[in-house]
DNA sequence: TGGTATTTTGGCAAAATAGCCAAGAGTTGT
DNA sequence: ACAACTCTTGGCTATTTTGCCAAAATACCA
């Protein structure tokens, strides 16, 4: 059975992947993992509402994930952990796997 | 602008990071990558209805993530991608990086 | 000071998620 | 065949999440 302390780190591990599984919040990762970048331009990469940005970004700063500094009327956020691309690959390993299960399905029921 | 191509693999992305995003999953997951279990074994590990591990299992298995395979009465689980383990210590570096930085700030409280 | 640009916050309705019970389905042993 | 064991599915409610609008901060410029 699970110990308090297992259940504890089980639950902040989940807190920080929660905030990464959203397809807007993954793509500000991958994006700020090229360099920081302001709300607007953000805004500008996923085509939504300024304030779902917004919100959007508060949950990765409070997952521990960006960090954010003023710089003259615009808020530059940065990604805190580098790692998270090396994490984003291994995601994608597990996609393309299951694509490839996917087509070898289709394969055989062409047979 | 996000173009489609770059839309659907932030959906793809999210989707499997979401399975992940729950604490009994990402437990479960932590607790096969030291090994196959049964479904009833992990009931026993996180102590919720069994339905309800079922449930977890399902979403896990349908990202990609589990597979699984009878055996007798039993179903067991495995772990499809050892690399999670990775993916997990890069959480756990945001997250004690993240208490360091809570530390910090009482310390500074204090003083 | 007024006006514009940038971002955050409050509030709300729609959608997704979680967890439990009950019931169904497959397997083993008597 | 029956009972016991193991797991999945259906159904339901409660909770959480999401995304937009409107409104409030904050900084910059004229």
């Amino acid at each position: 059975m699970m110990t308090p302390l297992e259940r504890s780190l089980a639950e902040a591990r989940a807190r920080v992947i929660k905030a990464l599984g959203h397809p807007s919040r993954i793509y500000m990762v991958a994006r700020l993992s090229a360099g920081d970048a302001s709300v607007g331009e953000l805004v500008e990469a996923v085509g939504a509402d300024v304030s779902t940005v917004s919100k959007h970004l508060t949950v990765l700063r409070q997952a521990g994930l960006l960090s954010d500094r003023k710089e003259g009327s615009r808020v530059l956020y940065t990604l805190r952990c580098p790692c998270i691309m090396q994490f984003i690959h291994c995601i994608d390993e597990v996609i393309l796997e299951e694509a490839e299960r996917g087509l070898a399905c289709v394969m055989k029921e062409k047979a």
